[in-house]
DNA sequence: AATGAATGAGGTTTCATTCAT
DNA sequence: TATGAATGAAACCTCATTCAT
């Protein structure tokens, strides 16, 4: 009873390796660098081996993507589920989420923002195309439900919902790019400070005391 | 004197036109989809000629993007000029700046912004990076000055100017890349309800009444 | 006794089997559509396990054509040896053969002048190249042998025996490539009428009355 | 009104040497045995460089099909504009216009038959397949538009002419099919015999005295 | 100055075959 | 015996860039 079992643990071990080269490669060179040749490589595969794997390089890219987005939407169902213990710390325990993801996966992170605003998803197989876009719907609809409750339990502003929760997630989002574009130009950041005055900002515009 | 600068100013009109049509392609087809052909195509140029007026394809989105960058840096510019006459409304005048630059040119931003983060940059030699460098610096220190003059008046809470300036920055940029991401999943985004309530949030965060 | 045979019995059965599908293969999809994950697919075998049965490739498809030959040679050979009974219907009985192989197995009839013709040939080690010859070689014998009676009996006119059953033989071998064709091309054919006039034609050209 | 026209003179030239390339490798090799880069190296031309010329590989054997097929519609053509003066030689001279085209170009006749039956056409693009279709039926139609002369003119006997167009042409097509199986099996063939003997036949078979 | 032509370097993918279990 | 896994070799095609005119 372990063979079968094993060999599918290899096979699945032997993905996440290949997902992670990619990511790693994205990371240091950036998206188009990352060539199958030198995820091959990193694996210590051959690159006709990759083709067992995975489907075609597309499908490297996007299994890693929405597989590491995953963790994001578990972190957050955790806090939606927990969110009445919270009292007024609910936006603050969300940010605290944000950066727990950011900073687990720095990689992931930049890669998901990446892939998601960049042009390969306009060539991209419409079925793979819908695996990414199902992962992204998820995290969105999570963080609805979250400020929806902050709102109806007037811990937060009287407004629309989504919208807010819009406003919340963006301003992280465009503190991480930031970040992002100091490295890639190789200049230090102050992405803490930054995350913080942020939260901060956003407290007192939105909590009600 | 004529000849000589009918030519110069031929060439910087070639030079224009070729960087335009680098932008234009990035917004139809996505980065990946700029090729020397098409450019040039576009251009009525034969490809061999952009390298009369480029060194490289390289050079051609770099150029583009500092060109673009230029108006904000004076739209911030002026702003900054007149900080003494707007009395209350500074952080509302920087909010429409940045709304003004996006929404004079949207595909621009975008494909400045999309420049700038990516990997395209990595991959240059250090001459060109500087330049993108330099041209980002003016825009920072720009925002860094009008958000000092703020706190310094006593109208923005009192913390780091520098921190803050990102702050208020990052917010916007999240919500365009939002947007960006939106369209190309051809999701219908709400920027506009999602931009006034982050200036409403910022306000009530930043602004001392 | 019983083990060893059986064995046997069940590795020909696989034979059999591997080589049926490479035919079925090249019927639906063409030549180079013939891969050995196909086949195994089909056989359901692994690629792998096909190895076990045929040292490669080619020995598949030499010994597809090769076995399916020896119904064509039989049916010849029982002309052959019926011949003095026929009187004067021996073109009109070969005719008949020739259309009963065609029609009794056209994919294979067509697979087997294909592959007798393709380049696949000319890529063939010796020894596998002399199957082929040798299997197309008796089905030559015979045609000639059959012809060769009819002429010394005074049936045919006289001529070198050999060059008549030529005659004979690509007179239908055309009308079958054309078919063939025709259906690639999916045009409609005629085929029935062509080879029935050419029966005509042909018994006019050929037989003394 | 020079530098343009040589400059269309040479790449028609460079066009036409590539095809020619395509063409004897597959005489000597065979079909699969075509790559760009063996192509490229005949025409001592980069690999790269082809596809200047056309737009991928297909298209280079496609064109020489059409091409060489040309001179079939022509001669074939010139014997219908001058049916009238030939009197009792129709069938003759059609067959020594086959015998010509064969013989004058071998390698394309095979090529064309080989063609026209692989499932090559299969996976080829519509247009492409096209171009092929309409030039092999220019060809079928014309042949028709001769032998209904010699019905109509009570040359040949009565019969439907489509059909004794087929079986005419069937006929030859037979014949070459024979020898180039020979060929490739490197057996010695008596093509000129067996050809000529066909035609005796034929015109027993077929033309009234 | 302008451009058609040429090409090297590189990328993705497929497949027959081998090997370890 | 049977097979999942691995891979080398090769094929097609693209594109930035150079060169000759």
């Amino acid at each position: 009873m372990g063979i079968v079992e094993r060999r599918k643990r290899e096979k699945d071990l032997r993905r996440e390796i290949a997902m992670d080269a990619a990511m790693a490669i994205y990371n240091e060179e950036g998206y188009h660098a990352i060539t199958m040749e030198k995820i091959a490589e990193r694996c210590e595969i051959s690159r006709a081996s990759l083709y067992l794997y995975f489907k075609n390089k597309d499908e490297i890219l996007i299994n890693a993507i929405v597989d590491h987005t995953e963790y994001f939407t578990d972190i957050l169902q955790d806090l939606y589920e927990n969110r009445e213990q919270l009292r007024d710390n609910l936006l603050q325990e969300l940010w605290a989420r944000f950066i727990d993801f950011y900073e687990k996966e720095p990689e992931t992170f930049n890669a998901s923002l990446y892939f998601q605003n960049s042009e390969m998803i306009l060539n991209l197989p419409e079925n793979l195309r819908d695996n990414i876009d199902e992962s992204g719907s998820k995290v969105v609809s999570l963080q609805h439900k979250i400020i929806e409750y902050g709102v109806k339990a007037g811990m937060f502003i009287d407004c629309n919902p989504m919208t807010l929760s819009e406003v919340i997630w963006t301003s992280f989002l465009g503190i991480v790019q930031l970040e992002r574009s100091k490295q890639v130009l190789s200049r230090k950041g102050h992405y803490e400070s930054t995350r913080d005055l942020a939260l901060e900002v956003l407290s007192r515009g939105i909590v009600k005391k």
